[in-house]
DNA sequence: CCAGGTCGTGGAAGCGGTTCCACGCCACAC
DNA sequence: GTGTGGCGTGGAACCGCTTCCACGACCTGG
């Protein structure tokens, strides 16, 4: 393993002055520099991150916490992430969360500089402390569709969202509209549901339509789960005409359920999802779309642009535009 | 920051002691243990990663090189890596590959031991000047979905997956069967797509069935290209009565230019897929399932044990089972 | 009772970089 | 000619840990 040493001898200089090469320094002479250079040619050297990230007590990482599992759309938002990070000299150290143990476990290592330079949050608000800590660490963070006091976050407004979503199913003059999601209090405190079923509340009330005892279900975010609750949502005779169900895995779900019952849809009911994660489109499912990469993308410059000022971001939020993507899942309810 | 001499200090000891405390080396009383323990509790001591990793000679990371964005399987292969390496002591860096000139800047700097101390290459065949270096190195590497000399690989027999899937419509009674896949030579070097084509060539000579000028299409792994090959192939009055497409991606992409001809699937068209990707089984497609998941994960396990045993693996290949999953594609052709 | 182990421990050296400090050299001004 | 200052450079100290070596205390056997 060639070091630093080596190149020295080789060109003929002091270590300091190899170092003072690989990170441009001015103070440099021309002449060295290209001694210097060739050294490092020949030899074939490469630092060693680990002994500079120990000596500049930093490690040319970036942490990103991501529930990889539970949701489709961390997936894609991952993808931005990457994208970003692409070119930079940055690594990208992936920590998957799937329980409140895991969460608490990395944060625990997390909060200190030594680990990551700055870190990325997915989907999962942060535990108080833990934001505290990397305050003091100095760690800057970027939340991604999440909030949390004092921290920069690229969100997207899920209420208006449900709004969205619920508007043009009243639009197509649907009276009967169902909602299908998360439970309100999940272990690891996703909000993103509860906040688009209040923007169905909201629209609905705004509408002068009364949401019906049973309209309203809740399960974890498995696509066989929504299959299951919209099974019987629907059964019986007495049905809603429409549904919006929280995610796109939950609306594939719900015309699982259709499907299985003989229901047409969008005949006999109309279903909007909410991400347009890719399948989507091949299902032709009328959704709202959330430019789930983008997110990725923008969460992760702007801890790129907060890491090259060597300054912590403010705690602005930085909100992404939803739009509604009518397909055929969508359409106004038969007559009788 | 609390180093390891400010736990030494507090515990009335040497920073040798505290170290042998956290490596949990036999050499020191169960006394001395204790006080050690304490102060590490008392200040939240937790060791420095870098300065751990530079002593040490490896930095408790492993490198996982993937086409993130090319292959939808990698996703599901990517999760079994995280979930095997979920509680092990190290740390997943990403390595997103989508051109060669991103594949040889990673592998220009992966072969060296203080980057990674493991690597887990996926579905890209390694350049075999970096397999070398690799070696020479010393450091540890598992091929998941590719092969290369002197490495062990967790693969899946394509030729026989493609002898699989085209058995299939050959046995329901398909005589004019045609292929879809991926360009024989690109880029990244991917070779699955070229080995299913195998298998079906394999088979349909076997069955004495002649496969038709214009039967075979090749193009980039995206189902829009897809679709619009499937587009050309199913024009005109003479088209085949299935087609085996070497991946789901490309597989629903045919099921898009079907509907979109007004073909009726599987009545005038059945189609076969491969992976057995997620939403396969929503679009209920017939395909060569193959374990993504669980290859991640083996894949995965075989680079943690090499890495506890200190050993390098054999140039071993590990096998995984491909099955074929009967879903709502694939029927008997139309008569006449 | 002493030589020879073993055990537990402290401390120094080393991992491979960065950075600070000191120094020699030269140009320039007086 | 001598002081002054900046430039380019070498080298030491340091980052925080591991590990090796040395050493004292204690135990054991002859």
């Amino acid at each position: 393993m060639v070091t630093i040493a080596d190149v020295a001898a080789h060109a003929g200089v002091g270590a300091g002055t190899v170092s003072r090469v690989l990170n441009d320094s001015p103070r440099v002479s021309e002449r060295t520099r290209r001694r210097v250079l060739d050294a490092i040619e020949l030899l074939d050297y490469r630092p060693n991150p680990l002994a500079r990230g120990l000596s500049r007590g930093r490690c040319q990482t970036l942490g990103v916490v991501v529930p990889f599992f539970t949701h489709a759309s961390a997936v894609e938002r991952l993808r931005g992430v990457v994208a970003a990070l692409d070119g930079s000299l940055y690594d990208l150290v992936l920590f998957n969360v799937e329980s409140p143990v895991h969460r608490d476990e990395h944060f625990a290592t997390l909060t200190r500089r030594d680990r990551a330079d700055g870190l990325l949050i997915m989907s999962l608000p942060p535990p108080p402390g833990s934001l505290r800590r990397l305050a003091e660490s100095g760690v800057p963070v970027v939340l991604l569709d999440t909030h949390g006091p004092g921290v920069p976050a690229v969100v997207t407004d899920d209420v208006a969202g449900g709004r969205l979503a619920t508007r043009h199913l009243v639009d197509l003059g649907h009276e009967r509209i169902a909602f299908l999601g998360d439970e309100p209090s999940n272990p690891l405190g996703f909000t993103s549901s509860s906040a688009r079923e209040r923007g169905y509340h909201e629209t609905m009330e705004d509408a002068g339509l009364k949401v019906r005892t049973g309209d309203v279900r809740h399960g974890p975010h498995v696509r066989a789960v929504a299959r299951e609750l919209a099974a019987d949502l629907l059964a019986g005779h007495e049905r809603p005409t429409a549904v919006f169900a929280a995610s796109d895995t939950q609306a594939l779900g719900v015309l699982e359920a259709a499907r299985a019952r003989g229901l047409q849809v969008p005949g006999d009911l109309s279903v909007v999802g909410f991400d347009d994660v890719e399948v989507s489109s091949y299902a032709g499912l009328t959704t709202v779309r959330q430019p789930l990469f983008e997110s990725g993308r923008r969460a992760a410059t702007l801890l790129l642009e907060s890491l090259a000022a060597e300054e912590p971001l403010g705690e602005a939020e930085h909100h992404l535009d939803l739009s509604l993507v009518v397909r055929s899942t969508t359409a106004p309810p038969d007559e009788g």
